[in-house]
DNA sequence: TATGAATGAGGTTTCATTCAT
DNA sequence: TATGAATGAAACCTCATTCAT
């Protein structure tokens, strides 16, 4: 098992010069640990695609290694095997994610204001996105990787549940929100952003979902009153 | 030769000739065609939780057939191959549930009582059972087998929706429900129950969720009162 | 091993009424032992086909019974397996055909004559029919089935070569034939026929081959001389 | 693991890099394109003795395999499926063979010379052996890929065909031939040497065959005088 | 006698993993 | 470090043969 120091995964698509002839002369700033990074990063962004595209089973290390840029074995330098690849894929495309959402915006405006922002985040940043085809995967793989699916929930959703949960109990302590037994079951606050991803990827072509406009409702329900756009 | 006949749990759509109460003079118990039909059943319900357990690519027919107490090749005799085995296995199974729902009780009493009791339902017989774990092959699946997605939709989703919307609908006209938006997004009636089972697959060890009461919540938030059970 | 009286094959092909319900009236003529001959019959000509058509290893018996019209079962009634079906059914096809051949025309007119009327006979009934296929069967199949080879050998060949060469000797002591050495390779006079019978199963849709035609010059050569047709 | 890096007796097309005279200063004698090239060389001299010897259905993945020395994988790094690599093995075992024949001799004396030295080349390199065999499996094969036979035709049958062709009518030119339907039908030519070709495959242990006198004797006919050998 | 559902050995093909270069 | 040819276990699927009805 091999751990080089993680790079920034899904987003950046660094696609390491394919097999380019030994001591050809490349960009300048490549020294090895670079170009090492540069693969790792390449493997993993790869890895994601056909991972999110057919599930674990059905991917096939020799399409991640084509899509890559690099050959087989090369992917055994960076990791153990398949299902180690998968544990860590996981983990590093999440990893800064979550980095990113601890580090939020400075806590300003009204709880709505501020759910309202998040959840335009989630619009742009997940529903219908690469992102949310993650968490469908961690939905349909997590049976069966149960360490993807204690960090997932170790990392995300306890995380996430614990800062609904605090913004519901400020809403209350404000009075904007109503219902109080709804700082109990954050999930429901998430609920529909959730159901939003997962209709993306399975019923989008049959009936688009509106998601902005469902996510309003959802919070006139849960603030209680229309808000002017 | 191991031959285990199985009992079928899932609501097997082709149990032959179910006996009728004891004294009744019927054909011997095991005629040819019974006894195919209830082959059938057992694969149907051995592939079933094969699938929900390991996946539509990680099932191995082997284990189907163990499971089901057959030969490997018997499996084909009544199925063509293994994508048509999963395809046609989602509607055997969904089919009778579907037609059950159809044949609903009848709509007394307030639209959060029906609500209620339709809630009640769908937390005895699917979130945390192996009905709710097809949903959630159905959503780890979807996006590879598109005909499972398109038959999910249209026999379940866009029914439930339908009748959801049909329920706030008539919620909205008694005045039981404030939120006129709500009958354009049913999905946000439905979105616990959902998350709820999937909650219950990935997450439920970690941290156990009381789903009747998050629904009884839920319900709270969108009848707008607080009911005295 | 059952062998039941031999019935004619190929020429026949008597279907077996397929299925029909125990009890129902059929034909008048059809006892016991009939019916069954029949279904010999039909199975010894589905085989043909099939044999054929795929070669021995690529055909299934499923289409044997299929295109017999009987169950796959009934063919081990009357055959001990595939190997010994294929071995009998080239003996209960040839047979006829051998048996009528020995008990040939009146030895009357030039040999030349003679030999041309088999010719003739040859073309009608071998060359690009289903007997002519069956030569080619026994060509593919003969290394793999010795016994096969050495019936066809035996049976078919030698007794060929036999009356051929006493052909050969009649139109050398007569005069016609001018090539004494010839009566050594009667091979060279069916040869042309024998690569007719190829040709139309191979080639014949990229240069179709006039036999008969192909067959007159041959016989020029060897009887030196223009016939006028 | 078994590796017996075998010998090939049929006409290799790809053995890179024959090796020159002793002494010569060369590449390391086996980099990797040239083991590669060796293994696909044993796999279709294994491949071709299996067929030939089994036909293409009995043939088995694992007894070529077996035969050439490779895991049964490899296979599958050359050729795309059982198929493909049998209708792949007969062009490149034919190609060769047929790039010596139409960089022929240079046409020197009689007709009849240049037929019979044609004739004894046949001779040696093709009845009775292992070309043989090829033209036999052909011939077996051929109904059931056609484009097999399509191949055999455009390359072998068609050319041989017009070569005949050629050398016939040049011979009737000379006053060589005097049958000048010959030339329509260089079939009549060829026949005896395909027949020898299938009885050396057939009948050879029940009735040895002369060939090479078969041959003179065939000639004679045509040439229409008694040779002195 | 006839059936055809059931069997399971055996075939083809795939693909994660290794290792010589 | 990187390669990709080679491996072989294991998967899917077929089909000759059996046997209860």
């Amino acid at each position: 098992m091999t751990k080089k120091p993680t790079q920034a995964a899904l987003p950046t698509a660094t696609r390491a010069s394919a097999k380019g002839p030994a001591g050809s002369v490349e960009a300048p700033a490549s020294n090895r640990a670079t170009r090492a990074a540069e693969r790792r990063a390449a493997i993993v962004e790869a890895a994601m695609e056909e991972f999110i595209a057919r599930g674990f089973a059905a991917t096939r290390l020799d399409d991640i290694a084509k899509r890559a840029g690099v050959a087989k074995g090369t992917i055994y330098l960076h990791f153990k095997d398949k299902e180690s690849m998968f544990e860590e894929l996981v983990r590093i495309v999440i990893v800064p994610v979550v980095a990113r959402l601890t580090t939020l915006p400075p806590p300003a405006g009204s709880v709505r204001d501020l759910i309202e922002a998040f959840a335009g985040n989630f619009l742009k940043e997940v529903i219908g996105t690469k992102r949310g085809d993650l968490v469908r995967l961690i939905v349909a793989e997590g049976p069966r990787f149960p360490s993807v699916a204690d960090f997932y929930y170790r990392e995300v959703v306890s995380r996430g549940i614990a800062a609904m949960r605090a913004l519901i109990e400020l809403g209350i302590a404000r009075g904007e929100i109503r219902e109080k037994d709804l700082a109990r079951y954050p999930q429901i606050l998430v609920a529909p952003a959730m159901i939003a991803v997962i209709w993306q990827s399975l019923f989008a072509r049959h009936a688009p979902l509106d998601a902005q406009d469902m996510l309003r409702v959802h919070l006139d329900l849960i603030f209680g009153e229309r808000r002017t756009t």
